[in-house]
DNA sequence: CCTACCGATCGGTAGG
DNA sequence: CCTACCGATCGGTAGG
């Protein structure tokens, strides 16, 4: 039924202010202009939701949550699979997600506690997460020996600095960036390539 | 002689507000946070300077030309040499500037025209460096074939990345992450590793 | 969802 | 470098 599709208000505030936070940062923005956006008061906006945090804090907490969800499919055998499919869902949620994307790697400093250190700590399973792959790929011999931190770090990176520049209109698609990119970062790990 | 290696007023109003700019993000930074930092009255910084964003603008602009007269000195002779030779001179500069550079990644889009026009100028001019050298790699047969946008975000995203986790008193030295992200990079690149 | 409003804080200026 | 202060804007509340 259509009136159980359409957003309910406090959804379009929220999607609304992830927009807005992305492009003005979340400081810089003022809750009139999410008022200004959505065509009511910066009062009303209380009727809806309780603080301007709670905005921000929905926000990085449910991309969080996708982030887990989708790297917990990962399912393949070897660590070289395993990190593929990795990189690739890891894109696949951030180019799904390019607005909350940004929000979730630019803005989440501004929460405070106890949100930001829960927020921290589930950054850093996630992480160890990719560790893992790394460590059990270099454990096998499939990696080269290389700092597992340090790795994971540049793989990660370059997967979430695609949120600044990847357009869905652009001229690769979704599928190619991905495939891109683990093959990018993945070859550049491998030990006997070409052997 | 003593009095000319002290840094000016203007000088500590720079430097803290490059930390401060960093720790809370410039738009939640206020001018009395900065003065207060320095044990003054906010008041008193515009003895020094002309406005908040002026900060910005300097710092923003001195890491930029930075980065130029850093890969101006790239003169190796073969594209998997330059590329080498510029991650290196890219990360350097860097780990030697991680404050201005969290700032000039991070705080960039808070300068107003035509400010802002001018740094994303110099920012794609820069980019277009790196881009040349992938290009030329790719022509020569030594680079895969790979849209060179592409590589050239993903190769700039991982170093760009480390001023959020690189410290200088961390395990690794400034030179090994140097080295290591070059091979990790550039590895993943070359087409005919091990031939 | 609105009007009316609060206290706090903002970047910045005048004048010394 | 300070005191004193400005108008503007902030997140948010009361009451309907």
């Amino acid at each position: 039924m259509e009136i159980l599709e359409r957003p309910t208000r406090k959804q379009q505030i929220e999607e609304r202010a992830t927009m807005l936070f992305k492009t003005k940062g979340y400081a810089a923005s003022s809750m009139r202009d999410l008022a200004q956006i959505l065509g009511i008061e910066a009062a009303s906006l209380y009727s809806h939701i309780k603080s301007k945090e709670e905005i921000l804090q929905k926000i990085c907490f449910k991309m969080a949550n996708a982030f887990f969800l989708a790297i917990e499919q990962v399912n393949e055998t070897t660590p070289e699979q395993q990190l593929e499919a990795a990189i690739k869902v890891h894109f696949k949620m951030i180019s799904e997600n390019i607005d909350a994307s940004a929000v979730f790697f630019n803005e989440w400093r501004h929460m405070s506690e106890p949100y930001l250190s829960e927020f921290l700590a589930m950054r850093t399973r996630y992480e160890q997460f990719f560790m893992e792959i790394i460590h059990q790929g270099i454990k096998q011999g499939q990696f080269r020996v290389i700092d597992e931190k340090f790795a994971m770090m540049t793989i990660l990176s370059s997967i979430n600095w695609t949120h600044q520049w990847y357009r869905p209109t652009g001229k690769m698609s979704m599928d190619e960036i991905g495939d891109h990119l683990s093959e990018l970062l993945i070859n550049g790990l491998i030990k006997t390539r070409n052997k």
